[in-house]
DNA sequence: TGTGTATACTTGACTACGCAAGCAACTGTA
DNA sequence: TACAGTTGCTTGCGTAGTCAAGTATACACA
């Protein structure tokens, strides 16, 4: 699915999620470490992914007011466009892969019990 | 999980598994390639796990008489000695850290579940 | 019997992380 | 107001894995 992803949109499954994050923020901009605890990555983790969706012009940085060492990753034009072409087929393949093995009622079971791996 | 392992035994979890798959082999030894496919991963993938847990001595090689191809992973005494004392602290953690969360019932759910996705 | 194809394995180059250390800026406290 | 501790971020280095290509062997078949 990573591989697909990537081929098809040259994002690969930790940046596609990452553009969802910020997609779904206000202003469509996240300081970098909560960035990083919504993907599960470390600071320098993130550090180094956005690097790549920078590069690649998809994400930008953006200085904070009021606390002189936080730099926002914001969403660019480009990086929601990106992440919508990005998003049919993705969530198709996932879809896919999920719902061909599980039916509604166990999806939920999985994901609910999954849940609580991550506390 | 694995940071707890490397630091008490020097093994990683998928080092951790290698061990236990070759433990339960017939002569406590696979073809490098079949280890690969119960670990997950590429044939070089094992090939450079190996190098690791060989030079540690806890695997060794051994040739195959029909087939000059296939080399063998075998698992040594040191080898099985590590397995075992690992082993005990390995599935405390992985018992607590899953009996903390969930039923018996809820386990067998899980594992159902999720083996479904690996076919 | 030679040749094409498949299999087992290794190697080099690369990617995606983590950790430790360091810097700068913020905050709480005496 | 000084300073100790904390937070956000980056950088250098190490690790675990991938893929592509190469080597050696095995096998099938004209």
């Amino acid at each position: 699915m990573d591989a697909e992803l990537r081929a098809a949109h040259g994002l690969t499954v930790v940046g596609y999620e990452a553009l969802l994050l910020l997609s779904e923020a206000d202003e469509r901009a996240l300081r970098r470490i909560d960035l990083a605890r919504g993907l599960g990555l470390t600071a320098s983790g993130v550090t180094r992914l956005l690097d790549g969706l920078e590069r690649a012009g998809l994400v930008e940085k953006r200085t904070c007011s009021e606390d002189a060492r936080v730099t926002y990753a914001a969403l660019t034009d480009a990086g929601a466009e990106r992440l919508q072409r990005a998003t049919c087929s993705h969530v198709g393949s996932a879809r896919a892969l999920f719902e061909d093995r599980y039916s509604e009622e166990e999806l939920e079971t999985l994901a609910e019990l999954l849940g609580r791996l991550r506390q």
